[in-house]
DNA sequence: ACTTCTTGATTGATCGTTCAACCAGCAGTA
DNA sequence: TACTGCTGGTTGAACGATCAATCAAGAAGT
């Protein structure tokens, strides 16, 4: 399998590379071939069956990053400060490692329904979802005080999305932009510092 | 003109919701016709010399809702929390009333540089650096405390994203996601909090 | 009669996909 | 060692479909 598993791979990988710059219907069998090396668009047809299911092997080869946000389940009773920075810095990543993947779900994004479904269920839907129960969580430890915890967990990673969106989507937003861990650093003590609880200092009133 | 620029504006509608929903290779111009209601594809050629300017055209025509982001130059002097709310409010609208161009300007975003640099100039590029410049005036005024307002404004901003990005991409996120004015309220709110001068009360140092 | 609008048929290019042939290496037989 | 058959990898040519764009001719309005 070495030999088939490497061709296999170099057709994965220049698929990824074409389908990310110039869309499923831009991308040709032809211009994959060529960008895989090989001197037949024919031989693809050898390791797939036809173009749809090619796009679909490249989006699960490269879907576990979009689902990167790792076992945060077990860190639930940690400190606000601690689990923002770690899921901070887990979504941040995206942007740095999986470039290409990123801007090829998001240019088919609105036309596969596929992709949009498995996207925001396994990117921004579960972290919406776990932020959403830890920061009520938090609510009812008096860590945090009482708001809409829906438009909390949305405020918290919105406020990381331009600086994601920015080398993703284009660098005109990205240019003059602020380091990705100082970014990080701000938002979440911004955010801890406006859902601070009420009476300045901080009630555990369970804590024994 | 009566008939001709009726004629005129189907088409550009039609090409604007067949882009939208299948992208610029996926919108054929037959299916624009169809869209149009017209009997031949052959007519759009008497409107438009080619499908890249009839795209090109559709851009121009909707592009008006994108540069909305009003005269806020003259409030440059308003209190944060009533610049804040209304930078937010029609950066929200974008979400409600366009969604069809910015679905468009989404899919296309990677693919053509045209569509990205119009976008992020017109768009998010002038907001930010409106936002920028604001915050910074108003940390000198005390009005806020120090800090990266490059950070400040791309974390407000961002803060919304969420809410705009629902509607536009996939209901999946937006589904059990709270009310726009809500959401604005409270990112105002937490922003405001969150930046308030260190020392408790605001110091407007001058305010004579 | 003259301009503007509209149409069906057509062209040339390109796409995804198929196909028959070819080539490497390797197993087995003698 | 030499020969045979088989398998998976590889190729160039070809097919049908579809696309953007053209064109010559007709319809409508003035």
């Amino acid at each position: 399998m070495t030999e088939a598993g490497k061709r296999k791979g170099e057709i994965l990988s220049a698929a990824l590379e074409e389908f990310a710059a110039k869309g499923y219907d831009g991308a040709t069998i032809k211009s994959i071939a060529a960008q895989a090396g090989l001197q037949s668009p024919a031989l693809i047809y050898h390791y797939v069956p036809d173009k749809d299911s090619l796009f679909r092997e490249v989006l699960e080869a490269h879907a576990p990053p979009l689902q990167a946000i790792p076992d945060l389940e077990r860190d639930s009773d940690l400190p606000p400060e601690a689990v923002l920075t770690k899921l901070g810095r887990s979504y941040l990543a995206l942007g740095g490692s999986s470039v290409r993947i990123m801007r090829l779900v998001l240019g088919e994004l609105t036309r596969r329904s596929e992709v949009g479904e498995a996207f925001s269920r396994s990117g921004p839907g579960r972290v919406l979802a776990f932020l959403e129960r830890y920061l009520q969580r938090q609510v009812e430890l008096g860590r945090l005080r009482p708001h809409d915890t829906r438009s909390g967990a949305r405020g918290f990673i919105g406020m990381l999305i331009p600086q994601v969106a920015g080398k993703v989507i284009f660098p005109a937003i990205s240019e003059d932009s602020p380091d990705d861990e100082e970014h990080l650093r701000f938002a979440v003590g911004l955010f801890l510092r406006g859902l601070a609880p009420e009476n300045g200092e901080e009630s555990e009133r369970d804590k024994g």
